[in-house]
RNA sequence: GCCCCAGUAGCCCAACGGCAGAGGCGGCGGACUUAAAAUCCGUUCAGUGUGGGUUCGAUUCCCACCUGGGGCACCA
């Protein structure tokens, strides 16, 4: 650290600096000093009683993996700054903390350390919290909760019930994401270009029984939903999910396949999103992993297909994805019958073509689409263009033409611009009832069974008679087999529940014979769905949660959280949510009114990393700077949303501001009830100016510009004190009071110190938001700018509330602005009275 | 390839369409000191990525491009 040095010399100085009769800025006796305080005041605890308007403030619940690290300080301090402004601002704040405690790396060090996942679990957990105690985040600890906590997934699995109960939760053999490394299945979302998100393996496709959410029927309202967030959230993160969800318009068309050879004919739908190029059609292509390839291959080239299906098979995800790749797929021996004109199109299977996207078989249009094209170059097949597009014919220049243009070789169609033929085609498959306008999507269903052990176990039971049957309620929670740890936990590829017989074998609920439990425990993201709502009540034991408190507390007034989670919990607590008002439990349907995305902390220029040797350790920035300093370092910094580079920032810097906005508590001299209105106007005017202005700035997240306001305003009320109208002025009172105030929200420990030092009482968190006065807002005299033609040329000291005439009279008589006209006639005056003029000369 | 965001001083960053600079870092100078640290005071530095357009006036609005960051991607 560049000012490492410094920094030493500035903390060892502490006990000894100061002029004798001073006190000295130390922080660690605050931090000693404040934590009992507050906790006997229970200051952030929600009265909850309808007294005050109710604000729900939170930040995304942490994994307990170590101790705190600078990025949990980084969010948790923005997520601070909004909780500790709402309460001065006389809103009843809910701001909760829990641990999202289930999840493989318990798992993985319980293996690694002969251990209950347990264990590793809560001993971080207890680590974490005693780090968050320190860094004074204001949270209402008596609604911590854990997803791991029986009393917190016996309400998981009863969701899950009730979603199964709505056919939302069901069980399917597909192909599966499959990560070798964790030995587990991984959801879509969890799979980033072909690796595991979580280990960066190669992710490979596995046949297995799996239970999914349906979360692909809530694919519209996921979307149209979006609406009410625009404008609080990020847009990046509307972005990421409306791509994810991926709607696109176009029609369904049903193909005839003839009858050949022995096999009969059929129907085989496709969805295109270019019904227009339905004449440009030159051949038909099957997923080559679908059941469909199978069941339509004629017997001659049968095993060719399984050959060539023995072969895609063994692509891993990556190498299949790959659009370098050279096209591959067998001709089927069948054809397909264009339900237009009737032409015969050969039928393929190709791996280009997703078994899991829109029906899994595609008309192919080599001349507007340049995987078609790709493939009909790879196979010799014909390429014919009917959309006249002013380019080069793609046939000869191997470039598919997607632009827009006129209908050619299209029978009816021929003349027509793309819209419009994309409408009379679509109308004409469906005069011939053989397709219709449609909507697909590409989100999927949501995979959430895993097979490892650190999860909330799935209630239901297999009975070899009544088949799936639901754990009753009254039986919940299904909890963990005791008893397993260490090596027992071990990934084989089967759950390690399965290996629990006593635990597995139990009798049907249904029909009373012998049955087994369900082995695979929940994506831990399902536990991560709904724990915003328990909060509003987390010792409720009746329900998930008390559907009162719930929709007296929620929507999340703002929600706080990194940017990686832009898809996944976001998407899948939307989801829940509108299930769940489905179900008549919640009144909303959105669970997370706004969103703020805070950047990373990251060391020169790059994450920090074990490997870089660039880590910053947020323990030992905390013992060097203090904890107000490493928060106000992080808000300072930057915009929230933006990365905060420690390279850059200067946490000994903040540390000084700290220590001389608190020493301004020993300098005011005035009594605590002293009249504020009889101090000094122009430090006053500076005050409830720099007021105002700073609840602006965080309604807006500009907290970095609270931050420098709040610097402006120390440095205005230390000169009142040294060469203004000196440290016994009222107004230096109500300027320290309004410092200390502002500093609540971003130094905790500071704030209240220099709160008592000005003869308050405890505590500063809810001594309220200074009250504005109007009056002090409105400046007597102002500078006016006169321009001419946009260049400024002078500047003018003029009453605030000058005329438009009188201020035009002034300016033209500005020796400045005559030089610059020289001589030339006036064409036009523009006043903005009373900040500016503008000379246009002729 | 498509989509989103951002480019202002040596650095981090401000600026309702109206004085490009609020705050901080760093640098430089000074006060205090035997000296240094700490503290305090003062000071330096860009015309806003590029090119157009709208406007009396553009960092701000529009278009194109460049650079950087991020997301999606054989999704029919």
């Amino acid at each position: 650290m560049k000012d490492k040095h410094r920094v030493e010399a500035f903390v060892s100085a502490q006990p000894e600096t100061g002029q004798p009769a001073r006190d000295s800025y130390d922080f660690a006796a605050m931090e000693a000093k404040w934590p009992s305080v507050w906790e006997d005041l229970r200051v952030f605890e929600p009265a909850d009683d309808g007294s005050r308007e109710r604000r729900y403030v939170l930040d995304m619940f942490p994994y307990p993996s170590g101790d705190l690290h600078m990025g949990h300080a980084e969010a948790f301090a923005m997520g601070d700054v909004v909780a500790r402004y709402l309460r001065q601002r006389g809103f009843d704040v809910l701001h909760p903390i829990g641990w999202d405690s289930f999840g493989l790396p318990a798992e993985n060090a319980a293996i690694k350390r002969d251990a209950h996942p347990a264990e590793w679990t809560y001993a971080n957990i207890d680590t974490q919290a005693a780090s968050f105690r320190r860094y004074a985040i204001s949270v209402d600890w008596s609604r911590r909760l854990h997803t791991s906590d029986p009393e917190y997934y016996r309400w998981t699995q009863w969701l899950f019930l009730k979603f199964y109960e709505r056919s939302l939760a069901y069980r399917r053999k597909s192909p599966v994401n499959w990560c070798p490394y964790d030995q587990t299945v991984l959801a879509n979302e969890q799979v980033v270009n072909g690796m595991c998100e979580r280990c960066g393996t190669a992710v490979t496709k596995k046949n297995l029984n799996q239970w999914y959410f349906k979360i692909t029927e809530y694919a519209d309202r996921l979307l149209e939903d979006m609406d009410q967030l625009e404008g609080h959230w990020p847009d990046r993160v509307l972005a990421m999910q409306r791509n994810w969800i991926g709607r696109s318009e176009g029609a369904h068309a049903r193909f005839a396949i003839e009858a050949d050879a022995g096999l009969p004919g059929r129907e085989v739908e496709v969805f295109t999103t270019r019904p227009d190029t339905l004449y440009g059609a030159t051949f038909f292509v099957v997923a080559a992993d679908s059941d469909l390839a199978v069941e339509l291959v004629a017997a001659e080239q049968a095993a060719q297909l399984d050959d060539y299906r023995e072969q895609v098979k063994s692509l891993s995800e990556i190498e299949r994805q790959s659009t370098e790749r050279p096209k591959t797929g067998v001709f089927l021996g069948r054809y397909a019958v264009n339900p237009l004109n009737g032409e015969k199109l050969p039928v393929w299977a190709a791996d280009y073509v997703l078994a899991e996207y829109g029906t899994g078989a595609i008309m192919a249009v080599p001349a507007h689409d340049q995987r078609d094209l790709d493939f009909a170059r790879a196979f010799d097949l014909p390429v014919r263009a009917v959309l006249d597009t002013g380019e080069a014919d793609p046939a000869e220049s191997g470039v598919a033409t997607t632009g827009e243009g006129t209908l050619v070789n299209s029978g009816f169609l021929d003349g027509m611009d793309k819209t419009a033929a994309i409408g009379a085609a679509t109308a004409k498959l469906e005069d011939a009832g053989a397709g219709e306008k449609t909507v697909n999507f590409r989100l999927r269903d949501w995979l959430l069974s895993r097979q490892r052990f650190w999860g909330t176990p799935i209630p239901i039971i297999h009975c070899p008679d009544c088949g799936e049957v639901a754990v009753p309620e009254d039986q919940l929670p299904v909890t963990l087999p005791e008893g397993m740890r260490g090596e027992a936990l071990a990934p084989q590829g089967t759950s390690p529940l399965a290996a629990a017989e006593d635990w597995v074998r139990v009798s049907c609920p249904d029909c009373g014979g012998e049955a087994q439990r369900d082995t695979d425990t929940m994506d831990t993201f399902v536990d991560s769905s709904w724990y915003f709502l328990r909060f509003a009540s987390p010792h409720f034991a009746d329900g998930p949660f008390d559907v009162d408190a719930v929709n007296q507390w929620m929507p999340v007034a703002q929600y706080v959280g990194g940017v990686e989670h832009a898809i996944l919990h976001l998407l899948y607590s939307r989801f829940f949510t509108k299930v769940l008002q489905d179900m008549g439990l919640v009144q909303f349907n959105e669970p997370f009114s706004a969103l703020l995305n805070q950047g990373q902390v990251i060391n020169g220029g790059k994450a920090m990393s074990k490997s870089l040797g660039n880590g910053v350790d947020l323990g030992e920035q905390l013992d060097a700077y203090g904890v107000d300093a490493v928060r106000l370092t992080m808000i300072f910094a930057s915009p929230p949303e933006d990365d905060v580079d420690w390279a850059d920032v200067s946490p000994s810097a903040s540390a000084r501001f700290l220590a001389r906005a608190w020493r301004l508590g020993q300098d005011v001299t005035s009594a605590v009830d002293v009249d504020r209105a009889s101090g000094d106007t122009e430090l006053r005017a500076t005050v409830h100016r720099t007021v105002n202005e700073a609840a602006e700035l965080i309604n807006s997240h500009k907290f970095n510009v609270v931050v420098a306001r709040a610097m402006e305003l120390v440095n205005a009320t230390r000169k009142a004190i040294d060469s203004g109208p000196g440290p016994a002025d009222p107004a230096v009172r109500e300027a320290a009071e309004a410092v200390a105030v502002l500093l609540s929200l971003f130094a905790p420990y500071t704030a209240e110190d220099l709160w008592a030092k000005l003869g308050r009482e405890a505590s500063v968190v809810t001594a309220g938001w200074p009250r504005v006065d109007e009056q002090l807002l409105v400046r007597e005299t102002i500078t006016a700018v006169v321009q001419v033609q946009g260049k400024v040329r002078d500047r003018l000291q003029v009453p605030a509330d000058i005329g438009e005439a009188e201020l035009q009279a002034l300016a033209l008589e500005s020796e400045a602005v005559s030089r610059s006209l020289d001589g030339r006639q006036i064409r036009k005056v523009i006043i903005r009275a009373p900040k500016l003029v503008n000379i246009v000369p002729a």
